[in-house]
RNA sequence: GCGCCCGUAGCUCAGUGGAUAGAGCGCUGCCCUCCGGAGGCAGAAGUCGCAGGUUCGAAUCCUGCCGGGCGCGCCA
């Protein structure tokens, strides 16, 4: 059962009723402290039944609110349901106390009126948040892949991952920065160079090294590469290699706000002034010839080691550095969305992240699990080191940017994900991205019929005035958008952007169904209700859109 | 061996304490004098990996097993 609570964090904004399912709630939790008494402390829901004689809306509150209490909650429930109904007054038509003490509320067509009439007066806004509590200033790092070669198609399901994340943030109110860490420094860039170097020859590459054909066309587009030495080279590389991958992901619609080198920590010494900081602090002490950072006391297995007894930086140190320069730049919380391969990794950052000073809870990192192409059963293998993979190019090039977005997005971060290209690649209805898409150009060809009189009427009607009965498809149509906002804030809270994958698939069905039994343009031959008709779907059609923004997926005027 | 993730319909997966567990694909059967048929409707299909526990109530929380993926460097 979908629950309909907003989360702690998006409570509704004091500057209107730009939610009627917010007010709904707030006037559930004041008929529960009515009734009860005293200050209700429990989370207060409003669910949506799955089944139709439920009722519109269903509260368990009886059932959590009677612990404690003498009173049996079939009987809390009823005079919850007369509570409500006095705050409610025409628009609750009825309550009924079912099951083991439950409360279904039955709205009126006052109710689902009114409350289209404030979407559709907050028009594309409607969802979002723009001041209250719990808004942050966050600082998410995501792809970070290695400018050794072109971006993959795991490295697709990060850049679509974040991006669309980011999105969903900054429309729930968030102040966002994108960042992408290049790790343009270490063993791997000095084996990019050599394997430069040796196809500028001719060479095959060292066994350790990048054996992509691409490395071959990348050396070809170097000057002089011949006469270079491997660490020119590989400068040279990276150069166009991050070139190529920035441009890759502009046209994947995946923008940063910056590119952080890590050669940069190196240069200008932000590494040796991170362990400094952390020796004061005791948390860095000197054995075997290296320098280690004493992470086992923060929760990770073991010490970990920031200087090699060679004297040379690893990787770890330059990575603390960074997030010690994250913490500085002062967010109210970082966000690391980090490869399945990573999370061995996490222990000791979030160690570092302590040792640092950084808040409990401020640096959060969220794994992303792997992906598998399938083509008709068979998995695409992807091997950078081998050359054998299918690159976010080839993927745009054969499924298209909305395809490959939608279907990266479609499923949670934490499990791994099948894409299966031959149904991405369908152009038809077995396609949800064009099935949703179609659903948006569909009204806006409906909306194109009615044409410039009817709309302008629609947009100046007074919608929550009373009219013809609503037909059931048009209050679930209503029900359907007014989940929107809390949609939004719950991808949001628990960073899951698939979310709206299904929101937008099921608010597209619920046009559907709306569209096969009420008439739009000529409603009143039917004895519908025009001008809401036209306004409902104005309201469908923006918030379809609004959906794929945030997915990052376009949504046609016409297909 | 230890750690993280996963196990839900034939397939891919939603569903982080509520009532008879859902969607897409696939399958079966219907519907085009009708605002976009690039669509719609109906149906078949499930021991929610297994076993305990907590709870009025568990796919959901806890414990233990089984199965799969990924990790466990003075690599990045």
């Amino acid at each position: 059962m979908a629950s309909l609570d907003t989360p702690e964090s998006a409570a509704p904004t004091p500057n209107g009723p730009i939610d009627p399912l917010a007010e709904l709630r707030l006037a559930l939790a004041d008929a529960a402290t009515e009734v009860r008494g005293t200050p209700i402390t429990v989370e207060l829901r409003l669910d949506r039944p799955k089944r139709s004689e439920f009722g519109d809306f269903s509260s368990n509150a009886p059932l959590l609110l009677s612990s404690g209490l003498d009173e049996q909650p079939r009987a809390l429930a009823e005079r919850l349901g007369a509570a409500l109904g006095r705050r409610l007054g025409p628009d609750l038509d009825r309550y009924e106390v079912a099951g083991p003490g439950f409360v279904n509320l039955f709205l009126s067509d006052r109710f689902w009126r009114s409350a289209l009439s404030t979407i559709a007066t907050v028009g594309g806004d409607f969802g979002s948040r723009v001041a209250g509590a719990g808004v942050e200033r966050l600082l998410v790092e995501f792809v970070s892949a290695n400018p050794t070669g072109p971006i993959t198609v795991a490295a697709a399901r990060h850049a679509a991952y974040g991006d669309s994340l980011c999105r969903i943030l900054a429309f729930a109110g968030h102040a966002v920065e994108r960042e992408y860490y290049v790790n343009d420094a270490g063993g791997q860039i000095r084996r990019f160079g050599e394997s430069l170097a040796a196809r500028a020859r001719g060479e095959e590459p060292p066994e350790d090294g990048y054996h992509g054909a691409y490395v071959t066309a990348l050396a070809a587009r170097i000057a002089g590469a011949p006469e270079l030495g491997p660490d020119e080279l590989a400068d040279q590389g990276i150069e166009l290699m991050l070139e190529a991958v920035s441009a890759t992901l502009e046209r994947f619609r995946v923008h940063f706000d910056r590119f952080f080198s890590e050669r940069s920590l190196h240069a200008d010494g932000a590494i040796e002034r991170a362990l400094e900081l952390l020796s004061e602090s005791d948390h860095v002490y000197a054995s075997e010839g290296a320098t280690w950072l004493r992470t086992g006391d923060l929760g990770d297995d073991k010490d970990r080691v920031l200087r090699r007894s060679t004297g040379e930086l690893t990787y770890f140190a330059a990575d603390v550095a960074y997030h010690a320069d994250k913490l500085r730049r002062g967010p109210d919380r970082v966000i690391d969305v980090l490869g399945a391969d990573h999370h061995g990794y996490v222990a000791r950052m979030q160690a570092a992240w302590q040792a640092l000073g950084g808040a409990p809870g401020g640096l959060e990192l969220l794994i992303m699990q792997l992906v598998n192409l399938t083509e008709a059963g068979r998995r695409v293998a992807m091997s950078k080191r081998e050359g054998e993979f299918v690159t976010l190019d080839e993927l745009i090039d054969d499924i298209g940017v909305d395809a490959a977005r939608w279907f990266l997005l479609q499923r949670s971060h934490d499990t791994t994900l099948d894409l299966d290209l031959a149904l991405a690649r369908e152009q038809t209805q077995e396609n949800p991205v064009y099935y949703v898409q179609y659903a948006h150009a569909r009204i806006a060809a409906i909306l194109r019929r009615a044409g410039e009189e009817r709309r302008t009427a629609a947009a100046s009607a007074d919608l929550a005035a009373a009219g013809a009965p609503l037909h059931p498809s048009e209050r679930a149509l209503v029900r359907r958008l007014l989940e929107f906002p809390y949609e939004v804030a719950t991808s949001a809270t628990r960073r899951a952007p698939h979310r709206l994958t299904t929101y937008a698939l099921e608010l597209a069905q619920g046009f559907s169904a709306f569209y096969r039994d009420c008439r739009v343009v000529g409603a009143k031959e039917e004895g519908g209700d025009e001008a809401f008709r036209i306004a409902l779907s104005r309201s469908v059609q923006a918030t379809l859109a609004r959906s794929l923004d945030l997915l990052g997926v376009e949504a046609p005027e016409a297909m």
